[in-house]
DNA sequence: GATGAATGAGTCTTCATTCAT
DNA sequence: GATGAATGAAGACTCATTCAT
């Protein structure tokens, strides 16, 4: 008897990725995941019930995955510029080296397939990120505006310098970061 | 492959935004575009030779008639910050009010649909912008960042917040109008 | 333009009642019934909206037509034998010209396809022959046995009847046709 | 291909007609027989080499079993009519309790399963009922009809009631046998 | 030009069968 | 022998595109 092989729904979720990447959710087969996953058609369907399911289990995924980032070797005692640096480095690293989840979950939004309720669980994620702004507001480093503003304006900012320097087919140099962290932060500074 | 009605075009394009903002590029069906056009299925292929096409072509336009707008009311001899405040708030405007365009784009980047030159084209389309912010760098109003990088920075929170208000079912105030273009010039500003 | 045409459903119909009396409800396909038909797989579609519907709607009209017939001819103030002869007269030819209906019938019972409404419906077609044997039990001609037994004993006998001379390949004689009359009236007369 | 355990043969049938009677031939899949039978999908393919077999040999067992039972208690020496009168009453306790068998036979004759060779076998089965029904012509008993037409009234009048009664849910009283025997009697004699 | 029915290639999904454990 | 995951051919269904009206 062979048992499920959780590795396989790593693969498949990995292998649609790296396709929506190259060619949207528009572009994708069942049968390409597959043959990108080194697996039969309908091995795929054993792990997972449609292709609708295999989408929202991705999404969620990544969803979670990335929160559970963020916060890496934050310390909630050192003052908070500190730590919305190490939180603002450790989102960037986390977009540069998966930059086919962004792209992914970007493609889900406005799409058949994912329902309502992952994305509402998922708007769930940004709640420590609310805090740390919150915080940040409330020792009056950062300026009095609806924090949500604030998350859209730092994430959008930041989203989009990834992108551009991955379609540029380079990384950010360390002086660069260093540059674009000055953007984001003297705008939100008081 | 044209012909005389282009009203029907704008239709066709129109329908095709509201249906793409709505379900996705991987959701929509030629059958759907017409249906919300008011036309006929085979009326679609007297306007377009194919779907791909008709994507493309909408791309196109969307690129064009924002780069058109963007510089609306701008006067080169006005200073500087005055100049990039009128076309920050065209830009702004802009992507309110035609949310369903920037959708789109965004979907049209990772598709099997757009073609590589379209892609390029649409890319001269920013050199106005680029220019202006050159402009701002050589006044050493704005710090000495890469361009690009600026420029990504600039659209990616102006995009984001706009998707954030839009999904909240809301338009930003004046005053959040004005605080978020504090935020985009704070962190451009030396 | 093209309407709708109304002869297709009748040609898909025909197409399916054939097929099944070949290889069963269990080996027909979509694309065979096409073929069958002389269309292209997809148009089956245009006029069903999936197999289970195409079925349902056979099963409902073959039910129906039926019952339209057994009564042709029928003189309500003849007496009740001949009346009985004329109707058993007509399902016996209406059941031998029409044998792939009845195979069609048997497959659809304990199948996945047929609803439960379309069961219900189908046994009220039942009703004139059970009233036409209620009368004959009422003018003491026939056994005082539960009316239903009675159908089943007249249908069951005649259907296979039907059945045993189709797969010889013959029909039945006039005189023959007479002695299965005879068997099945002598059966139920007091 | 078909080791020890006669065991699970025999589970592995009794699990096919149960789904037969259930779903028709047309829905049943070898995971669900295997499920039904308490085994897994493979294990089917130890004892049958694939379902063709399975569905052929079943059929087979059912008529050879039922052919078995018909006989019982059966005295040659005995009048005719009491000869008739107990195969009748055997047959029709054996498709009572056998009901699943009886249709999944009925499945099977226009299915693409059962082979030629399994058919004909099959209706050899027969001839001890065709002798019985010779008898009675000879004995100038029953009415001089072809012998098969006899045999397929009897039958189809039997197979018919008993379906009437089992999804009526019930099953007949004494009386109602009697009454049953009573019609298919008085139309066989002379 | 406009229509929408017709087409059939291409998807998603199922399922008989195989095979590693 | 038993298991159930893996396979891939085949079937249901969709949809871009064509074409008769």
């Amino acid at each position: 008897m062979k048992p499920k092989d959780e590795n396989k729904v790593r693969e498949i979720h990995r292998a649609t990725l790296a396709l929506v990447k190259e060619k949207g959710l528009a572009g994708i087969t069942i049968e390409q995941i597959a043959k990108q996953a080194g697996l039969a058609t309908g091995t795929v369907y054993i792990y997972f019930t449609n292709k609708d399911e295999l989408i929202n289990s991705l999404f969620a995924i990544c969803r979670k995955a990335s929160a559970e980032v963020y916060f890496k070797n934050y310390d909630p005692r050192a003052p908070f510029k500190e730590g919305f640096r190490t939180v603002w480095m450790n989102l960037l690293q986390y977009r540069m080296e998966r930059f086919e989840e962004a792209v992914f979950i970007e493609q889900c939004y406005h799409s058949p397939f994912i329902n309502a309720g992952n994305r509402d669980i998922s708007n769930q994620l940004l709640k420590p990120l609310f805090s740390l702004i919150e915080r940040g507001k409330n020792e009056q480093l950062i300026k009095p505006v609806d924090t949500l503003l604030l998350l859209a304006y730092i994430i959008g900012a930041m989203s989009e310098i990834v992108r551009l320097t991955h379609y540029q087919g380079r990384k950010l140099s360390n002086k660069e970061v260093e540059a674009v962290f000055g953007l984001c932060w003297d705008g939100l500074r008081t």
